[in-house]
DNA sequence: TTGTAAGCGTTATCAT
DNA sequence: ATGATAACGCTTACAA
């Protein structure tokens, strides 16, 4: 920055101004500052910027696992809407481990995010109540934790998993294994109580740990209880699901129904293909970037709450009914 | 800081050496700061530092899109490399596109990453001039570009391209369709020269931009053109060639062969299994970000090339081989 | 309109 | 072993 200042005859007060585009300097000096950056291919330097200000224009992003699609297109969803604002976003994979979550967190906090986003990998508020203390803009998603005070953005599956219950009862499943997450987050609770709520006796539940290989376990042990339909509250237990399904050589749905709570672009590609709760996840995203840079804003912004949807496609026998 | 050490009773000076695991300071000093810090729930600003010793121990890391399962793996791998270096990665999502590409590139040289790494979406050798004069270290991860003077770490595809390629003609196909990536990419031609040098005016080209839609598109032009096996040389393209099979109620293999270039967890699942070229994304990952290391620490890494393997599944017949 | 200079929170040099 | 102090590259009163 002396360089260019030097290079263009002025103080590096005047090169500041004109990269922020201050009203202050003359159409003529700002000319030369400007040639002299050219020339000089300077790039202001973001961390003494930031020291300064205060302000990184960066927001955290901090998810339980990037191999999930689901948060893989909430990151972009995020990303997108930050970027329109002129925001940058760093990306914290957590791998669905508390501590690994709160090591990120940390980090992010340590290089100054201007507002963090959150995928709280349990139920503790303790990892919430840290940012808040240090004053940061925080706002969960997906998930919330005990007690939240903040702003929390997700989506609501309540309605479509009572319908999909109802349509098993229906067609006459009376032992339904249920997939749930993990009993100490939200979702894994919230989506298998709202489910299992309408089905009584006939609903068997089994958590695993909201991936592959955990899901492919329950499947077995439902199965082999006798379940003749499987409901897996998040894709990527649905895949273990799946995986199971097959190794077994069952059919579906003739020996054994299946749905999936998250869509996949290729669950329609199945045969049968897979009938699911579809989440909103980039409105999901979107929204919660926009509800953090209000926060950051000095704003208040209330709670989202989108909603899920049924997509019958076949894999719980719809054709039949 | 200040506070941190008026409340010790010693200057920031030895704060600063107990953070940083100095020798200098008394077991004594020590435990009074650590007191001090705890006390006070003192973090370092990681922003501040950076500007004093001019290393972030981060590394950036530009992709061509999240969304795509194959590079989501990568950054998986790269993070966790990075992380047991003590290094923190950033990412940057350019969706294919060269601007967007750009401009991440010089937000996190802005940002003073303390190395680079690149998936590059055009050939031009333009942006990566800009960082190499810039002098930031950087490795080209997947593709590369025209005259590259940086480490490349890639897979390499062409010999199970090849095996594939006479395993096809093998059954027969004398019309087999290739859905390659984007000519300017060092991937999308690569791909397609290897494949098609065994064949011949047996294959027929057509170029997609590496997403679904555009798979779908080129499928359908080459199964109009009355192709009796599809090869799609990325997932993404696959999956769309899939949905267009699936669409026009073809039979695979029965009606028509395909492949896939990269694996996916879900294609085991599909009936029949979908035959295709893996490629180790992990260790590309690891490899890369391994590399970066090196030549942030000043040593000259050798260019690394994996080899894709190909798994024979079913969809191109070979049962019936 | 422009320049001077202080300060953002650290680290590192040089004395002590 | 510890403490002043300058410096990292920038922004922003305040003065001119």
């Amino acid at each position: 920055m002396k360089d260019v200042a030097q290079h263009a005859g002025v103080s590096t007060a005047t090169v500041s101004r004109v990269l922020n585009g201050h009203a202050a300097p003359t159409p003529e000096t700002r000319e030369r500052v400007l040639a002299a950056i050219e020339e000089l291919g300077y790039r202001p330097n973001a961390l003494a910027r930031s020291l300064r200000t205060t302000s990184t224009q960066t927001l955290g992003l901090v998810i339980s696992d990037l191999l999930n699609p689901f948060f893989a297109e909430i990151a972009r969803a995020v990303e997108d809407e930050a970027r329109s604002h002129g925001y940058c976003v760093v990306i914290g994979n957590a791998d669905e481990s508390a501590e690994q979550e709160a090591t990120y967190v940390r980090t992010l906090l340590d290089r100054r995010v201007d507002g963090l986003l959150l995928c709280p990998a349990t139920d503790d508020p303790e990892l919430v109540r840290e940012v808040s203390a240090g004053g940061v803009p925080l706002v969960l998603l997906d998930r919330t934790v005990r007690g939240a005070t903040c702003p929390v953005v997700r989506a609501d599956g309540s309605e479509a998993l009572t319908a999909l219950a109802r349509r098993l009862v229906g067609a006459g499943h009376s032992r339904i294994g249920v997939i749930a997450g993990p009993p100490d987050t939200s979702t894994g609770r919230e989506r298998s109580d709202a489910f299992t709520s309408v089905l009584g006796s006939a609903a068997q539940v089994v958590h695993g740990d909201f991936r592959q290989e955990s899901g492919s376990q329950a499947a077995a042990r439902l199965i082999d209880d006798g379940a003749t339909a499987l409901v897996a509250m998040d894709n990527l237990m649905g895949l273990g699901a799946l995986g199971e399904i097959r190794a077994r050589g069952l059919h579906i749905p003739h020996d054994i129904a299946l749905a999936v709570f998250d869509d996949q672009p290729w669950f329609p590609l199945l045969d049968p293909p897979i009938t699911v709760v579809a989440q909103p996840t980039v409105e999901m995203g979107r929204a919660a970037a926009r509800s953090l840079l209000a926060l950051i804003n000095g704003q208040q912004p209330d709670d989202v709450r989108l909603t899920a949807k049924l997509v019958l496609r076949g894999s719980c026998g719809e054709a039949e009914l």
